[in-house]
DNA sequence: CTGAAAGCGCTTACAG
DNA sequence: CTGAAAGCGCTTACAG
C-alpha cells in the first residue's frame, strides 16, 4: 500500500501538497496545473488510495463511532439475514445511530480464519451469527480480544441471545399429540449448525414419549431453501402410509411442501397437518394456502438485543457474560390445530 | 469523547500503561494490580473506548481495507435488502473481500443530512440505495466528497447500476395484449420511490396504445407488502366488472392477491391473470400456487455489478460516470401467458 | 514495575 | 505557488 508520502515522492512535491490537491483545494492554494496533473499522474501510478483511518484520525470532527462487525455465514439463508438486518437497523436508530455495522461474511466452519476476532484493532466489539458446531468448538478454546455476543446460539462463556431449540420441538410434538396423532414424518433441513439438529432432537423425543411414531422413512433430509421442501414433498407423497402430522424444521421447507401438496390435491390440514419453525418472513407463512402453523423466532427482537448488549458492553456496564433467552411462541394458524387456538398457551 | 491521555491522568499513570493493561498485557508486563486497577476504574469513570481509527494506524500489519458505506432507507423492504446483500456478499467473497462493507441505514427523503458523502474522511466510496424523488433532487444539486454509485436509479452525473423501470411496464401491457385483453386493472405500491411510479406509466401508456381499458377503479393502491395485497385484493373483488387481467408492481402484491383469489375460490389464470415485477426472492412467486408470471429484476447481479464498479472506481479505473443497465427478463409461469411461453422474448 | 519518546498516515495553519 | 512542522490517539521498543 502506497503512502501520500511515496506519491508526494514520484510526483516531486511534498506530501502537503499531494494532500491539497487531492482533497480539491487546488484552485483555492493557486497550485499549478502542471503539479496537479503529475501528482494526480502519480497516484494512479501507484495506485494509492488513502488511508481511512488517518483521515478521521486527523480530522476529529468526524465522530468516531464503535465500530461492531456482525460476523454473517455467508452460505446462511439470506432471509434471516434480512430479519436480522431490520432489527439491527431498528436498534441503531432507536440509539441514535451509535455503531458503524460492518458485515463480515465468514465461511462455516472457517471463523477461525478471521483477524477481526485475534486482533484489538479492527473493531470494537463483534456479533457472531449462524455458526457451524466446529465453529462453536473454535470460539470455545479460545479468547477473542474484543467482546463477542452470540446470535442464536449460547455459550456460558459468551453473551449470548437466543431460543429454546429443543423446547420448539417438544411444543410442535405436544400439538401433534393433543391431536390425537400416533404417527408423524419430518423434513429435515440439512446443516452444519447446531440450532436445527437441537429441534429435531426436541421433536422426536417427545413424540416417543407421547407415543407418535416416526418411521425411518418418515424422515426427509433437504435444502433448507422452498425449493428443497418441493423435493422433500415429492418424496414424501410417494410414501406408501405417509404421516397424517408433519414436522417441518423451517418454514421455507414447509412452503415448498404446500406448493406441492396444493398441486396434487393434497389438502392441508385435512389430509396432512403441518407444523413449521418460523424463521424467515412472518408474511410468507401468514398469507400462505392455507396459512401455516409456525413457531415464531423472533428475529427482529433479537437483534435489537444483540446492539443492545454489545451497547452495554461498550458502556462497561456489563460485568461478566449475560444471555437472553427469547420466548418462541406458537402460532396456531389453519394448517394445525385450529380448534386449539383459544386454548393453547 | 475521553482518550488514553484522560484515563491516564486520572489514574495517576503514563498513556503506556494504560495501553499495557487495556491490551492485556498487564501480566507479562509485570503491572501491579493496584496500578491495574486504578486503571480500569478510570476507564469505566470516563467510559472510555479507544479509537479504532488510532489504533488502526499504529498497528500497521492491519490490512488497511478501503471502506465502503451503503446507504439503505431504513424503511424500505427488507426482502430486497436480502437479495441485495446476497450479492454483494458474493462479489466480496470473489474479490477476496478487499472492502470493508459498512450498513448506513438512512430515512428517506433525508439524505441529505448523512454526513459521510460531505466529508472524504469517513468512507472511501458509497453505494446509495432506494433514493426517493427528492433524495434524488439532492444529489442532482450537490458533489459528494467520494466516489457514489447509485443502485437502482439512474443520473448522468454518477455511475448507476439500473434496469428500465418503464420498459417492465411496456412488456406487461403487450403480453396482457397479445392475450387479448381489453380491460385491465393495477395494483400499485404507494411509494416514495421513482422506480414504481415509471413502471406504473409504462404499463398504462402501453395499456391505452394497445386498446387496453384501465377504469380508475382498477387502480388499487396498497402497502408493497404480502399484507398490502391482501388488502387490495378484497377492494378488487368488490369491484362490478373486475377486469380478467392484474398487473402488479411488486410480487409482494401478487402474492398477497394470490391468497385471497385462492380463498375466495378464483381461479388464476383461468378467471384472472396476473403479471407481477420480480423484487423479493425469486423462490416466493416460482413456487406459490399457481407459480406467478413476473419480470424479475437481478438484484444479486446488480449488486455485484456496484461493488465492481465501487472497486474499479477505487483503482482509478473509473474516468466518468459509467451506468450499467440490467435487463429484466419475463419468466412466464402459470399465472399468465403459458401458452406464449415458447414464442416470448 | 513504569515512563518518555517515536512514529503510523494524514491535514492544516503557518511561513516564505 | 509550495514546503516544513505539528499533532490527531494510539502502541511498542527502549531505558531506567
Amino acid at each position: 500500500m502506497s503512502t501520500i508520502k511515496d506519491v508526494a515522492n514520484l510526483a516531486g512535491v511534498s506530501a502537503g501538497t499531494v494532500s491539497i490537491i487531492l482533497n480539491g483545494k487546488a484552485a483555492e492554494r493557486k497550485i499549478s496545473s502542471k503539479t496537479q496533473e503529475r501528482v494526480l499522474d502519480a497516484v494512479k501510478e501507484l495506485n494509492y488510495h488513502p488511508n481511512i483511518s488517518a483521515r478521521k484520525l486527523r480530522s476529529q470532527y468526524v465522530s468516531n463511532n464503535p465500530t461492531i462487525a456482525l460476523y454473517w455465514a455467508s452460505d446462511a439463508r439470506v432471509n434471516l439475514m434480512a430479519r436480522f438486518l431490520k432489527g439491527l437497523l431498528n436498534a441503531t436508530i432507536q440509539l441514535k445511530s451509535n455503531f458503524d455495522i460492518i458485515i463480515c461474511p465468514y465461511k462455516n466452519d472457517f471463523l477461525y480464519l478471521e483477524n477481526g476476532l485475534k486482533q484489538r484493532n479492527i473493531y470494537n466489539a463483534a456479533i457472531i451469527a449462524n455458526t457451524s458446531i466446529s465453529d462453536m468448538k473454535y470460539l470455545e478454546n479460545t479468547v477473542p480480544k474484543i467482546p463477542v455476543v452470540l446470535f442464536n446460539r449460547f455459550s456460558d462463556k459468551y453473551c449470548a441471545v437466543h431460543v429454546d431449540n429443543y423446547k420448539m420441538g417438544v411444543e410442535s410434538a405436544l400439538l401433534f399429540s393433543k391431536m390425537g396423532h400416533k404417527n408423524a414424518a419430518i423434513m429435515l433441513a440439512k446443516s452444519v449448525y447446531l440450532a436445527m439438529d437441537v429441534r429435531n432432537k426436541g421433536f422426536m423425543e417427545t413424540c416417543k414419549k407421547s407415543g407418535i411414531q416416526i418411521l425411518p422413512e418418515n424422515i426427509i433430509i433437504s435444502d433448507n431453501t422452498i425449493k428443497g421442501g418441493v423435493e422433500a414433498a415429492g418424496k414424501f407423497i410417494k410414501l406408501d402410509n405417509p404421516p397424517r402430522a408433519l414436522f417441518c424444521n423451517s418454514d421455507n421447507i414447509a412452503l415448498g411442501a404446500l406448493h406441492v401438496f396444493n398441486k396434487k390435491g393434497i389438502k392441508v390440514p385435512e389430509d396432512v397437518e403441518i407444523i413449521a419453525v418460523g424463521m424467515s418472513s412472518a408474511e410468507n407463512t401468514e398469507f400462505s394456502n392455507p396459512p401455516l402453523t409456525v413457531i415464531n423466532i423472533p428475529m427482529e427482537e433479537m437483534a435489537t438485543s444483540c446492539i443492545k448488549i454489545i451497547s452495554d458492553i461498550i458502556d462497561h456496564d456489563v460485568e461478566k457474560p449475560t444471555s437472553v433467552l427469547f420466548d418462541t411462541p406458537m402460532i396456531i394458524r389453519d394448517s394445525c390445530g385450529n380448534k386449539y387456538k383459544a386454548t393453547w398457551k
